[in-house]
DNA sequence: ATGGTTTTTACTGCGTC
DNA sequence: GACGCGGTAAAAACCAT
């Protein structure tokens, strides 16, 4: 269980520390109001305007994690960071056999001529990187995915390292590169702590919910890298920028958030879920109400899940607090 | 495949503005 | 009357076995 992620809140902003050891919690000044901002769970988000700055963070160390003892001695390198993104500046293309133009019009003796050398170089390119054609195209959709959820680079550059891995172990058989693509970012996205739900991928990759979650786990296992699933304390600080939530709002839902996780590891019950029902929670402790439904829409989640899940923070809440809290 | 759990869909009535 | 909400039944989805 990761313990990072439970840096509880209990003090205004003012009143904490920034110690070099606490990696969860840093300080800078928003660009934006100049309010201060603090990174909880990977994202960077400002305590007074609530603006998320995904990309601040990016380069400040390692962009990706070592999985095991090679990737960390492969990771070192000297020099500017070389992208994963990139592979082969874009050299691999197809020409098709076709003796014909654009329009369909047969080719002159000396274009076909030429259409012959260019195809044979072409061959002899794509032949000695047979590999690597597939993943200029899943860098691509990874990138292309990755910029649809608002994801940063370190998290692409991630998802590259862990396709290639896939690629490499010959995971992609009998799968599409495009699912592998997005599973690996799906799987980034969790490492990194800035998870994007399933629906979430599969509503911007073309690759259906299920195939996805089964690539995923395919992946996962055979590459054994254990991702931990995603909490709502991983969700929060998203939808409490989408949200607009003020500070005091989003520490709040925080701090039910962890109450609920402390009590114990809520069963089936899922990540998204409980971070919509604390923050509608939320809203009620501090008597600013967020309706369900707008809750509902930017957590991908229902009114009627919020309804389902908020009376058992409410309940921790009161337990802790020794503050019942007005249900209507 | 099966059964238990959770979420979603769809519909209800109630209070309020 | 529209809206936000609670409640619920039934269907769908999920997961472990």
């Amino acid at each position: 269980m990761s313990q990072q992620s439970y840096t509880t809140y209990n003090k205004p902003s003012s009143e904490r520390t920034t110690s070099d050891s606490d990696d969860t919690t840093e300080r800078n000044t928003c660009p934006e109001c100049n309010g201060n901002t603090t990174v909880t769970g990977g994202e960077r988000i400002c305590s007074d305007c609530g603006l998320v700055l995904n990309d601040t963070q990016i380069d400040h160390g390692p962009e990706w994690r070592a999985f095991n003892a090679s990737e960390r001695s492969k990771k070192s390198r000297v020099g500017a960071p070389s992208t994963n993104l990139m592979h082969d500046k874009g050299l691999s293309t197809n020409i098709d056999w076709k003796d014909r133009d654009a329009r369909g019009n047969s080719l002159s003796q000396k274009k076909r001529r030429q259409m012959k050398r260019l195809r044979t170089w072409n061959e002899r390119l794509r032949t000695r990187s047979s590999k690597e054609r597939g993943l200029k195209f899943a860098l691509g959709e990874i990138d292309r995915i990755a910029s649809a959820l608002g994801l940063p680079k370190s998290t692409r550059e991630t998802a590259s390292v862990i396709f290639r891995q896939a690629h490499k172990k010959g995971l992609a058989q009998g799968r599409s590169y495009e699912s592998l693509a997005s599973a690996s970012l799906y799987a980034a996205a969790r490492q990194e702590q800035l998870p994007r739900s399933l629906d979430e991928l599969a509503a911007v990759s073309r690759v259906d919910r299920r195939s996805l979650q089964r690539t995923y786990t395919h992946v996962t296992t055979e590459l054994g890298i254990a991702v931990p699933n995603a909490t709502a304390q991983q969700y929060l600080p998203r939808f409490s920028s989408e949200l607009e939530l003020s500070d005091e709002m989003h520490q709040q839902a925080r701090e039910l958030i962890d109450m609920y996780y402390e009590h114990g590891e809520p069963s089936g019950k899922t990540a998204t879920g409980i971070a919509a029902a604390a923050i509608y929670a939320a809203g009620l402790i501090k008597d600013n109400r967020i309706i369900q439904d707008d809750i509902g829409d930017v957590t991908d989640t229902t009114p009627v899940t919020i309804r389902n899940r908020y009376p058992d923070l409410l309940e921790i809440h009161a337990e802790q607090t020794g503050e019942e809290v007005p249900s209507a």
